[in-house]
DNA sequence: AAATAAACGAGACGGTACGTCTAGTCTTTCA
DNA sequence: TGAAAGACTAGACGTACCGTCTCGTTTATTT
């Protein structure tokens, strides 16, 4: 006495489905962003296009779908007993994902094609790995009762400066990561001891 | 003693360079960049699919020459009496022109197609107009001496945290721009005690 | 033990493939061969342009497709109990079908084409109607026996003139096509005479 | 006292028009047909594409006026003691003409032309080069007091089958001329005997 | 000699078909 | 019912050529 009949039909094929994720990547890699196609993504994976419609609308999803994982993982950096350690450390992982790993690859090239595409921009709001992951870090120095204006604008700062680095072409070797922990260290620092600040454009307060 | 001779053949059309300008602005705004075509633009501009491609390889560089002027034009702020004023300024400046203007909107489009074709990422690096505008108005705080190195990672400090902000999509007017003016300020200052500083990533100071 | 499974795949469309053809015969009366465009045909048929491509290369294939039936069917003559009588009126409705059906025009247009393009050319040799046609009626007359060669040169001697007639804008009603049919007749007799012949420039036999 | 002062302004260049016609005919040669453009003839002579333009309106007259003369010279055939000789180096002359040389493959491609495209029938039409010289040859055979109808119809009986022949694309050694020949000219004097005789479909008499 | 006039080469113009490509959908058979 | 295969309509791609239109230049005749 089954109290949920198990769905009608052929189940959804795993083998399918890691194809097409894996063909993406290597098609991301291989061509470009720009050069991928949702046909060759599905002639490379040995699956029909209607299968990869049937459960992925674009490519960004596929792409998307395909690094979220592996970019939480790469991401992720254990806590350091020094707090600008720990804030260079994760600029450090960060420069590493978005210019070495095949899921940084994509998440430049979703990041780029959200600047002209809504639905892709929509995509990246609901799963922003990125953006968790540097408030997680910053989290950890500012302690539970920091609100989230407060983290966004610290993440800003923190990683504004690396991110327009690389989305403008530059050298990562040439950028000063500490540099960058530090002057966002400071801050943190300075906006904690004005209490009760609020950050509003109006206050010329710092953070 | 003629330096050149007079080009041969019928001159190049100032009218169809024009409408073909004119109109890939107008389908920018009303379309967006990845709905953009080229035969589109040829239509709305009344002109032959071959004379825009005489010209202009792909949309990217029509796009670029239409807004590259008016970008120039819209991020020129005059030099304040103080620099944090100027600073603020012009991150006001740049957040209105990324998303208020036509050519603002041209630049974060081609920005964010930059990504994934290396075509675009290459014609952008040759006509830097929001770094160069960035680079004027810090040169104007840290004199004639400060080398491109300092400048270029002044200016990432500088305008990072607002570009980051707006790429991932957040409303501008909940950013502290004078907050960013100041600690971008700051670290200028820093640097400049610190004599014969050299900003690398071996060495730990600031900028 | 199934010989052949049955095919994968959408099956092709016989709506498409008649669509096509119809259009192509449309668009032949309406325009003449040399304005027929290949996307003039599939937007007349309401059919997308790959589907043209998929199954006919050029427009010399969709036009021969269209018309081989019914030039097959125009042009059979049945059996007349005089040899000569048989002869006019096979004349007679080549000349009909080169100068008022469909497909005789279709015809005239593809053997003009094939003057200058090699690939029509052998497209028509490899499925020559009209020679097939009236060697059916020579070899009535001939009997079972009559070689390939003999039967080629009976042909070019009875539609030669008709052919050169009509290729040359005449009009066929000037033409007295029982004189040429009676001209034929007599050659075929005085070849059957010369027991044994072959024809051969070298040899001054008749035919 | 001039009565039509010389032309004002530039005469027409010579060079430029014989580098048009040897364009024309060496494309022709070389591409074929199909393949020849206006474009490519004025590359190929060095000429500016109007001056193309101004003095001839398609590609066909291009290649007429370029072959005209050749073939009214390869054409003209002197006068045989016997008629039988005389029509049969008409028919030799006339194969050689169609299947090797320049100017009869213009003649061919233009005679395909024709078929789909009536400017180009007019244009031969009033230049009938081939007729005129199988006309030249039966007049000297039938005399001076036949009829052009009468004419155009031993024209068509004589050059009809190799017509035909050459046009379906056969080997020309595998026709027997000189049967052609005696053919033809066996219905020329079956014709003189029936005296009075006008060639009418209605009438059953042979020519 | 200067003025006039037409032809010249070069090459850009608006237009349109080419044949290819991918999008996203539809229709089969097989598992 | 899902998956694979592959045909379907639709339409952009970049190229080629069309026939026309400027340009500046050249070569004649006419003043």
């Amino acid at each position: 006495m089954e109290q949920q009949s198990a769905r009608l039909g052929r189940p959804r094929s795993e083998r399918a489905r890691a194809a097409v994720l894996h063909a993406a990547d290597d098609l991301l890699v291989e061509l470009g962003y720009a050069a991928m196609t949702v046909k060759g993504i599905a002639d490379r994976a040995g699956v029909g296009r209607q299968t990869v419609y049937r459960w992925w609308s674009t490519k960004a999803e596929i792409l998307l779908e395909a690094s979220a994982d592996d970019a939480r993982q790469e991401l992720a950096v254990e806590p350091a007993s020094d707090p600008v350690d720990g804030l260079t450390q994760y600029l450090d992982a960060l420069a590493v994902f978005l210019t070495r790993s095949h899921a940084g690859a994509a998440y430049r090239a979703l990041t780029g094609e959200a600047q002209h595409d809504p639905a892709v921009a929509a995509l990246l709001d609901g799963d922003d790995v990125i953006g968790d992951s540097a408030r997680a870090v910053l989290g950890r120095i500012l302690g539970e009762d920091a609100d989230r204006g407060t983290l966004d604008q610290a993440t800003a700062l923190l990683i504004g400066p690396l991110f327009y680095w690389l989305f403008t072409d530059h050298d990562p070797a040439l950028l000063d990561t500490r540099a960058m922990a530090e002057t966002c260290h400071l801050q943190l620092v300075r906006a904690g001891e004005g209490d009760g600040a609020q950050a509003r454009p109006a206050a010329s307060q710092p953070l």
